[in-house]
DNA sequence: CGTCGGTCGTAC
DNA sequence: GACGTACGACCGACGT
């Protein structure tokens, strides 16, 4: 579509006789008829804004006796007359065409299709080519290089290749094909019994209706008869059907250039017909005429929906879309509690529409009710059948279905193709429109304001909201064209796409509108404790020092400990500032130092009381008594999701205080939450990766893997491995996966350097698979410019070839975790998809509520327990098929603590 | 008064 | 500098 058509031919009487009877009946309040005429001017301002042609040719039929009925009186001899309703729109349409300043053609005598034939090869003779709107397939036949077809009605469109798929022959067999198939509409009788197939049929087998004619002895059968039959007439049926293309024009497509349209004209028209959104166009400055080439995507007017009538025409271009643009406009960017305020839709670059719903603000226009253009809507929503693509259409689906609104058929969506294309950078519909479709959106700040300007978008005017939000449905569909494409061109992008990152879109809807329940009084009563805890901290943390400060500060804390206590200080922040971390603050704490103890403490304590006990209760919708936090699927650079508000993916466990905030994650009576954990996904995927055979051989025998590689370490049996030699062979293997150096393990340890490489060298020539891995891996990304997982997500890391050392180190550690870490990631989520298969399938009362990179975590009806528990296992075991296999710790519990 | 970088700490 | 991936609280500097 990226081609130009500087001439625009427009088939107007075909047009207008479809668009009375596929249109709805509008009328103005005195009961002149005006849906087909509305259905035309839209039409026309559509391809003009959307083509930009120079040149165009507004074609009706004058009537008269053409040379058409001089061959054949019975031509068109079946014709209804003309509806009155229909006939009395005709003249005003003219007027308005001619006040629009469009060229009108009419010649009596002479067909539209004629008029047409002749323009077009004319202009495809100097080089121009034409777009013809028609809905006549008859003119099929003039298709060429020069010459495509759109029918806006039914949004396709006829290039030589189209015809070819549509009719089964080339264009120029198609006077052939019509005269064989006959054409009822012009009383046009063909070969009795021969249709589309057997034409196109015969066309190939015989080259054109010569050869069919030729050859209509050796045709069998009864259609062999009616085709021997038909022979005396079917010379005539061609020429009947044949477009002429020379017929003598007062026009060349040169004069076809629009004049300044007549505004007042115009807006008499607009106003006598109550044309309230076009009468609202002339208020608007005119778009700008074509832009120069590549200049990107050319401002365009979309349509606004108000009225019924409008929404039914929306409704059929919807229908008939082979895929829909959808986008949502609500009060807010929580998807669980805003409320919906408009919907856009796009069929075809260009071709969208706003649909405002609940703009309230005073002076606002009567929009359509809600519910009955929901319910109107619905049936097409929620057909699967009905392909959808959004921009992040888990919000779409989470809004819609607050509803009542089951989204289905989400096909595509824009952030989730640009993730998976390249997980890195930003995905956003304003960055990747400009980055790939070279066009400046409207943004959100422009039409709503920013800061303490900013509104709801229900108090945006909806002639400033409309453009917005119908662009958003735009460039969501002319994104997914572009992306699309990129995909197919990596067919395991392509894949993990369509089977994994797709799939898992409305899975996340639910699990997000499911939320977990709280129990709130359980973290209020902890909140209260720790206050206490954390006065008393504050107040001897005071004494200690001999002064107040904030203990929340950490330079604060520096300037007590290194300035005033003349501390030395152990280690310094990325800034070079003294650091008061953990770390330090323990290796104080040991030598004695109480003030160190007791900020440690409170920085504990404070973490918990702030990010958890006080917050969670916060986030509770007082609606559900749950939270439901957001899951993102196009945040982490290695294919993990993230969650937040709040985050439940870093819900403390380690120590027991932590826990008992597990504990407030509660099951509702009746029910109890089932928690399933990979067990050392990672690990086990490095020795499938690696193929290292003494990491396969630990797997397969079941051991204990950190038990196993202490043992290896020091050359002892399993059984003698001391705890203490198992925590340092963890740690290394957890080092391993995140690429850690041996400087970073002694440090880890608190070991000497020498002894952390000691093992590092001994735990290589142990494992040697898993040393030559991470060579292959760095050696992958330097070659490459990306690393990927099993499934072919890729990760690119620009950094691997920088000159600054530790930029390219950090690229080096991150390109060794992510193929663990991302590979871990793509099979929770098949098993992700698999559990909700199940419960989707089988209806069971379980719920998926939680998701913790290599943990599950569903809400189950008691009864419902031995059963959820073999479906996850398996659902989570069979994921994948590795080297080892992959195993799964179910626990259970009536909340999450208990668990586990 | 809002924004943003810096620091720290929680999870896997 | 030295351990990968996240989110978010708090501080404090800075800008309006």
């Amino acid at each position: 579509m990226s081609r130009r058509y500087p001439v625009l031919l427009v088939d107007a009487s075909g047009y207008l006789f479809r668009a009375y009877h596929a249109l709805p009946r509008l009328t103005t309040a005195q009961g002149e008829p005006t849906g087909a005429l509305v259905g035309m001017l839209n039409m026309l301002r559509r391809l003009i804004q959307e083509h930009q042609p120079e040149y165009i040719g507004v074609v009706f039929d004058a009537g008269g006796r053409g040379f058409r009925h001089e061959l054949y009186p019975d031509y068109k001899a079946n014709r209804p007359p003309v509806p009155e309703e229909l006939r009395a729109q005709v003249s005003p349409l003219l007027a308005i065409i001619q006040a629009m300043g469009l060229p009108l053609l009419q010649v009596p005598g002479v067909e539209a299709d004629d008029v047409i034939g002749t323009l077009a090869t004319q202009a495809a003779e100097q080089g121009l080519a034409t777009l013809i709107a028609t809905s006549d397939k008859d003119l099929a036949q003039l298709v060429s290089d020069r010459i495509v077809l759109v029918d806006t009605l039914s949004n396709t469109w006829l290039d030589p290749a189209g015809v070819q798929v549509k009719f089964g022959v080339p264009p120029e067999r198609i006077v052939d094909y019509l005269a064989l198939t006959g054409d009822t509409s012009d009383n046009i009788p063909g070969v009795s019994g021969c249709g589309p197939k057997t034409a196109a049929k015969w066309l190939a087998e015989y080259q054109d209706l010569e050869g069919v004619m030729r050859h209509a002895g050796s045709i069998k059968g009864k259609i062999g008869e009616s085709l021997r039959a038909a022979l005396d007439w079917l010379p005539l049926n061609r020429a009947l059907v044949t477009i002429k293309r020379d017929v003598p024009l007062a026009w060349a497509p040169r004069d076809l250039r629009p004049r300044p349209p007549d505004g007042e004209s115009l807006r008499a028209w607009y106003e006598r017909l109550e044309l309230k959104r076009l009468l609202a166009t002339l208020d608007r400055p005119t778009p700008a005429p074509a832009a120069a080439e590549g200049a990107g995507i050319t401002p365009t007017g979309y349509d606004l929906i108000l009225t019924e009538a409008e929404l039914t025409d929306w409704l059929n271009r919807l229908h008939q879309a082979p895929l829909i643009a959808l986008d949502t406009e609500t009060t807010g960017p929580n998807s669980l509690q805003a409320e919906l305020v408009g919907l856009s839709f796009a069929v075809a670059p260009g071709q969208a529409a706003y649909l405002p719903l609940a703009h309230t603000y005073p002076g606002a226009p009567r929009q359509l009710d809600r519910g009955m253009v929901l319910a109107r809507l619905s049936p097409l929503l929620e057909d699967p059948n009905h392909p959808k693509v959004g921009h992040h259409l888990k919000y779409d689906m989470n809004i819609l279905a607050r509803y009542g609104v089951d989204l289905q058929g989400a096909a595509h969506d824009s952030m989730v193709a640009s993730y998976v294309l390249d997980s890195t950078g930003r995905h956003d519909l304003d960055s990747l429109a400009k980055r790939y479709l070279n066009h400046k959106t409207i943004r959100f700040e422009e039409v709503a304001g920013k800061g303490a300007e900013q509104v709801r978008f229900d108090q945006v005017p909806i002639e400033r909201a409309g453009p917005y939000a119908a662009e958003d449905a735009d460039m969501a569909l002319r994104l997914h064209q572009v992306l699309s494409a990129r995909l197919q061109a990596i067919p395991q992008l392509e894949t993990l796409y369509r089977t994994i990152e797709i799939p898992l879109v409305p899975v996340l809807s639910r699990m997000e509108r499911a939320g977990v329940l709280i129990d709130c009084h359980l973290l209020a009563e902890q909140s209260a404790e720790l206050a206490q805890r954390l006065d008393g901290l504050v107040a001897e943390a005071h004494r200690t020092a001999g002064r107040p400060f904030n203990l929340g500060s950490t330079k604060q804390i520096a300037e007590i400990l290194f300035g005033e206590m003349g501390l030395k200080p152990v280690s310094k922040t990325p800034k070079g500032q003294p650091s008061t971390s953990e770390e330090v603050l323990e290796q104080l704490a040991l030598a004695g130092h109480e003030l160190a103890r007791i900020i440690l403490e409170h920085r504990t304590l404070a973490k918990l009381k702030s990010t958890y006990t006080d917050k969670l209760p916060h986030m509770v919708d007082p609606q559900t008594g749950r939270v439901h936090t957001s899951y993102h699927q196009a945040v982490t650079a290695t294919g993990r999701l993230s969650s937040s508000g709040p985050n439940l993916q870093n819900i403390p466990i380690r120590t027991e205080e932590g826990r008992r905030i597990r504990r407030a994650f509660i099951a509702p009576p009746g029910y109890r939450l089932i928690a399933a954990d990979y067990s050392q996904i990672e690990l086990r995927i490095m020795a499938h990766l690696s193929g290292d055979e003494r990491l396969l051989a630990a797997f397969a025998a079941g051991h204990d893997i950190h038990r196993a590689t202490a043992a290896e370490l020091w050359g002892i049996a399993p059984e003698t491995v001391t705890p203490e030699q198992r925590r340092l062979a963890k740690t290394i293997n957890f080092g391993l996966i995140y690429g850690m150096s041996a400087f970073g393990l002694a440090r880890q340890l608190g070991i000497d350097r020498g002894l952390a490489q000691a093992y590092v060298e001994r735990y290589f020539e142990r494992y040697p698979g898993v040393r030559s891995f991470m060579e292959s891996i760095r050696e992958q990304a330097r070659a490459r410019g990306y690393v990927e997982t099993l499934f072919g997500r890729r990760l690119y890391l620009p950094e691997i070839n920088a000159r600054n050392a530790n930029q390219r180190a950090a690229a080096e550690r991150a390109a060794i975790n992510a193929p663990m870490q991302g590979t871990a990631a793509d099979i929770i989520k098949q098993a992700m998809i698999a559990v909700d298969a199940w419960i989707e399938r089988e209806r069971p009362p379980v719920r998926l509520i939680m998701q913790v990179h290599d943990e599950l975590v569903l809400e189950v009806a008691e009864e419902a327990i031995a059963e959820t528990q073999a479906q996850v296992r398996l659902a989570m075991e069979s994921a994948a098929t590795l080297a080892v296999p992959l195993i799964v710790e179910i626990g259970m519990g009536a909340n999450w603590d208990a668990a586990h």
